[in-house]
DNA sequence: ACCTGAACACCGTTCAAGT
DNA sequence: ACCTGAACACCGTTCAAGT
């Protein structure tokens, strides 16, 4: 006993490791970890398995990161609910209440989505699969195409600067307190009225 | 000649390197380089001197990119002009249009003061300088200073995130053309208006 | 007090091989 | 086809020593 044995641990069967397993395991692994301490072989230990097994699914360290990327972005449209709420605003509201609380709930996904941690460039422009229905759905309201397109814009600015900054803590006042993000979704909100074609008593509001 | 000399790099001399140089050399040398690929060794090799030496001034790497944060916080600050602008609604479109300019100006810059790479939760609520004069001229226009703060920070916020998604490329649209960010900001002063003292007349628009 | 190369533990990735 | 430990080049950091 006075050498702990080095206990070769046995060999997987094969098929009992996949890509999911590796992603998901790597959620749970590291979250809470900065990014710059994530390693794969303390991952492959976490599994279970060789690290060799990880380079078999996934050739870089990049791509790992690319298809974690690639599941926060499904679980955060999975958690979308469709559009809801009665004309334009009350749609828009919803829908960016909707979008803040999904990346209020999970620091992780928030870095993979909006800080992209581990990745520029490369990704690009991702779609957000609810947005067509919201853009029939404010059609339908009576907002203009191209109205609802900068609105839309404006506001997912607005909501990832937001959980940005509430991450980060790099906002320059004091940190926000409850009802800070409503204000300024509200705000912006208010400063759409004008815009839309039934708002003939107030357009002369608008410079 | 068939074994290149290794040619012993000159000893050099006392306070020929200091952190300032450092600090400079490092936006040099790791320009355009993903952040995941800084390394102290190549920098040290790139600014002429022994990796040790690095570390005599920084203990460790994170506390390089915290000066490198705070060098580049220092250089935005120096480039805010002062407020200028009649009435609060040019102080703020004025105010955010050069901080916006100065952020588009250097994705380095941005990279390290907006996505915090290398860095969470230490460096904390960061000042602006330029904010207690733009305050003071604000409360000068009439605008209340509590509507004042709020209407900062929303400010603040979005022009961060469309600097963010700019710099990322995760808009959920197609890339913002020329002027989506003057929209967006003019939308938000828009809706400020109805919340100014002297706006009675637009009062019964605000919900 | 400041500058230095060699050394150490570890990381990303590949090799060469098991089954 | 998939799983594996050992090996390789490199990184962050420290050691022990020069001046």
């Amino acid at each position: 006993m006075s050498k702990p044995a080095k206990v070769a641990r046995p060999r997987r069967a094969r098929g009992s490791i996949n890509p999911a397993d590796i992603v998901s395991g790597a959620f749970d692994f590291f979250r809470g970890v900065p990014v710059d301490q994530w390693s794969i072989p303390q991952l492959a230990t976490h599994l279970d398995v060789g690290v060799t097994s990880i380079y078999w699914y996934f050739r870089t360290k990049r791509e790992l990161l690319q298809a974690m990327t690639e599941s926060a972005a499904a679980s955060f449209d999975a958690g979308m609910p469709a559009p809801h709420g009665d004309g334009w605003e009350e749609l828009l509201r919803n829908f960016f209440l909707d979008v803040r609380r999904l990346l209020a709930a999970d620091d992780l996904r928030c870095d993979l989505l909006i800080r992209r941690v581990g990745a520029v460039e490369d990704t690009g422009v991702r779609e957000w699969p609810r947005t067509q229905q919201l853009f029939a759905a404010l059609a339908e309201a009576g907002m203009p195409a191209p109205l609802a397109q900068h609105a839309f814009f404006t506001l997912s600015v607005y909501t990832q600067g937001f959980q940005l900054v509430q991450r980060t803590g790099s906002a320059p006042l004091n940190p926000a307190g409850p009802g800070e993000f409503e204000f300024g979704l509200n705000n912006i909100l208010r400063g759409l009225r004008p815009l839309l074609p039934d708002a003939e008593d107030q357009a002369d509001s608008v410079a």
